[in-house]
This record gives C-alpha cells, sequence and structure tokens, in this order.
DNA sequence: CGAAGCCTTGATGCGCCTCAACGTACGTGG
DNA sequence: CCACGTACGTTGAGGCGCATCAAGGCTTCG
C-alpha cells in the first residue's frame, strides 16, 4: 500500500509517457492523495466536476443509474489509469459515478488546473486524448455489440474483455482481479443476473470457467472467443 | 449550394466560435472543399485518417460494420459539424465510416496538420473537445438506452433525437429534413425494419406522425416523448 | 415498362425476461 | 465463536417481446 508519493515510480504509468522527471514532480506537487473504501462513491452522476483522478491502486466501477434507478456499468478502471476527466471534454458535470470495486488509491487535482496543464505538458495533454479516443471507441463498439449480438456473445465478450484487461494468473487459470458479481456482469452486458448465472453455470460444466462468489476464473478463452464469435443458429 | 469560401460566413459555425477573422482566414486557405453526391462514401472504416472535415451543407451518416455484413448508424452528421477528427484522439484510423446522406459540401483538411492548429487556437480545439464530449456521452446514453429500454421506447427516443436536430417545420409538423428509411431507424436502435415498420404503422394510426417513402413527419412529439418514457406493463 | 428498392402485414417460434423459491457463503454483533 | 441476517447464487416454470420467415403492394428510376 502506498503512503508516500514516488515521483519515479509513477511517472513510468501511461499517462505521463514522454514527460520529464521534472515535469512530474511539478504536478504531482498539485496532486492531493485520496483513499477511497471499497463500496465508496468517490463523486456521483450529475455531480459538478471539480477534479480529474488517476487510480494509483485498486480497480473502480464507473456507473450509470437510469431514472428508474436501473445500473448500467460503464466501464472499469484499472490502477494507472485516469478517471473523471470531464473538464478535458469541457464539461461541468461528472457523466456517471465512479465507485471503488475495492479499497483504493488515487491522486485527485482540481479541475481549473486542467487547461493549464495540457497546455504546458502536451505529451500529457495528447495522451490523456488518447486515453478518450479509446473509450469513445469502446462504448461505440459496444453499442454495436448490443445492437447486433446475443446475449450469450456479449456475456462471454465481456468477460473475456475483464480477464484481458485484469486477469491474473492462478493455478487454475486466469483469475478476475476483483469482486464481481452475476449482478455486475448483467450490468456490463444489458441481460439480468438470472441469465448470466445460467450461462455461467453451463460453461462451468463445460469447462471454461470456474467461479464462486464474486470470482470469476478463466479456464478456456478460446473456446469462450469462440463463443463470442459465434453466429446464431439460422444464416 | 456554396460555391465560394466565405470566411465571415463561416466563422459563425460552432466549431470556429471565439476565434478571430483572422485566424479564420488562415486556417481556411489550409481547407480543400469537396463535394460528396449522395449515397458516396467520403472515407471508410478502418481506412487510414488523413483528414479530418467540416461539413458546410447536407447531412452524412457515420457507419459501423460488423464482421457478418450487419450495420449500426453511430451517428447522424449535420452541416456546421466536424467530422473524422480521429487524430484529434491519437486514432490512426477512422473507426466508422462515413455516407453521405444526401448531396453534401464540406471542407477537409490534413490530419497532420491537426496539433499545430489546436496550438495555435485554443478556442478551436477546446470546441472540438467538447463536441468530441458530447458525442461520448451521447454513445454512453445510447448504451444505457439499449441495455434497458425496450424497442418502442428506443425507437421514439431516436425519431425525437432526429426531429430535434434535424427538424423542418411544415404545414404536417415537423418534418426530418433527410431521407431517412424503415432500415436506418432500426439500425439507429438495434431492431429490425419489420418492427420499425409496425411501430410507426400504429403511431400512423394514433396520429402522432405521417411517414412516407424515406420520410418522417411528427405530429405529436409530446406523446411520442411519452412513449419514449414510459415503462413496461410490469413495475 | 421492367426492375429494384422501400414499405406493410401476417404467422410462427424462440430467446430471454419475469416470477418464484430455495440453497449457500459471508460478516457482524451478541 | 456461534447465530442470525443479508447478500449472492442457482434453478425451474411460464410467458411475452420481438426476430424470423413469408408474401405481396407500391413507388421510383433507368
Amino acid at each position: 500500500m502506498l503512503t508516500k508519493l514516488d515521483p519515479a515510480l509513477i511517472r513510468d504509468l501511461p499517462p505521463f509517457s514522454g514527460m520529464t522527471l521534472d515535469q512530474m514532480t511539478t504536478l504531482l506537487a498539485k496532486a492531493t492523495p485520496l483513499r477511497a473504501d471499497k463500496g465508496s462513491h468517490i463523486f456521483d452522476m450529475g455531480a459538478e466536476a471539480r477534479s480529474f483522478f488517476l487510480l494509483l491502486d485498486g480497480y473502480i466501477r464507473v456507473v450509470r443509474t437510469t431514472p428508474n434507478g436501473e445500473q448500467v456499468i460503464a466501464r472499469y478502471i484499472a490502477s494507472g489509469e485516469l478517471f473523471g476527466i470531464a473538464e478535458a471534454l469541457g464539461m461541468k458535470q461528472y457523466p456517471a459515478s465512479a465507485v471503488a470495486a475495492v479499497d483504493c488509491v488515487a491522486l485527485s487535482w482540481p479541475s481549473d488546473i486542467w487547461h493549464a496543464t495540457a497546455a504546458a505538458y502536451p505529451a500529457f495533454a495528447t495522451n490523456t486524448y488518447k486515453t478518450i479516443g479509446g473509450r469513445l471507441q469502446d462504448a461505440q463498439d459496444r453499442l454495436v455489440e448490443m445492437a447486433t449480438e446475443r446475449v450469450e456473445q456479449r456475456v462471454a465478450s465481456a468477460i473475456l474483455n475483464l480477464v484481458e484487461r485484469s486477469g491474473r494468473q492462478t493455478d487454475d487459470g486466469i483469475l478476475i482481479d476483483f469482486p464481481i458479481s452475476r449482478q455486475d456482469i448483467s450490468e456490463m452486458t444489458g441481460t439480468t443476473l438470472h441469465t448470466v448465472s445460467r450461462l455461467m453455470s453451463g460453461w462451468e460444466n463445460d469447462g471454461l470457467v470456474k467461479s464462486g462468489r464474486q470470482k470469476i476464473t478463466v479456464i478456456g478463452s478460446e473456446a469462450l472467443s469462440l463463443i463470442a464469435n459465434k453466429e446464431g443458429s439460422s444464416q
């Protein structure tokens, strides 16, 4: 667990690639460290976007809530990623909530300094916009998926995605590195926890995954990949 | 129809707000005009992103095609909007295709000059990033919609959206200003042309819309809005 | 005038949600 | 440390929303 800010450690993170150690030190001097207990909200959808953040340790769930109280998980943030960067896109409010999926450590900067910072460190600005580009593309990929693929494929894709981004090798296979429930998966894929449970039970029987309470280990990622890409029985 | 570039006319467009006439003139000097016939592709998904564009007249459909050949319409671009701005997000290739929905006139700039341009005209950069922010938010809104709402609601929302952004008042009601088919609507909402046709036939009977071949006129936008927001029979 | 594209409408079936009930692991407080 | 409450997971039965399959009418354009 991190107690002090060491520029030399943090500078290697992707958001800062291309910056000098001096620049990093100056930038870090303006940051405020932050701890977030599992389950706590770092910010809420609709709140004024006062800060942007860098996750140093943990995982964060980015969630949108509908007027009816339903939730949709927009994405997971892993350590080393920026989040809450509404200001970079000229937004006054956060478009979603950020919830700590486990105990987290992060840095925060006041949104005010975004423009000056981006101007002073073009590499940082470029990296940030690349991140945003990736997320826009990701959102549109998922839109296409939602529009054209069946639940089984979407759930398989979602799990593969999580494994790819946050997988940890274990004796059994590749484990998703944070607690994740059937309900979470259903909120990522636009289905119900029941359907997810049924699908995963099936896959467990087939030996593709091994899963327990808020825990998913993937054994046959190739087979899952086949499921993610297979067409319906017709056509 | 536009034959010459008049900085005074173009400078009032949102992408350039905050720029001086001098700056505009310099920027326009680097632009290449472009005409695109209805149905033609201005660029294709996956192609190298050599240029970014400003639509001066017409409407453009931004389309993603899946490996199976299915299409999903990501959005429509109206005149005055930028498109193809992959470079601003550090992308080497266009993430979708741009197809002229009607005969179009546009300007194009080489992607190379993006960074220098953004640095030279911060207002232009800020405006562009605001646009991108809006599109990211829009994509995520649609994701939530796809995940939580039924087809009827999504189709109603899509039509209301089109009306809001591209509606033209007529004797009958508000007409969507470009040719749009049942299939197009289905590709925006993740359903089939059959379902869209059935829904719109129903709404036509109820006097909410009036529609013909590639033509939609909305009469009762409030009633449509009710449909877009109404919950299922349960709950 | 024929062909191609767009729209409509019916019949049928299935994917997945909904409703329901129960089993099981966790953690919290007495 | 055990007992209880709560959150998570499983599995069945039933039904509905919407895709799919099918056929035909209408408009536009070459």
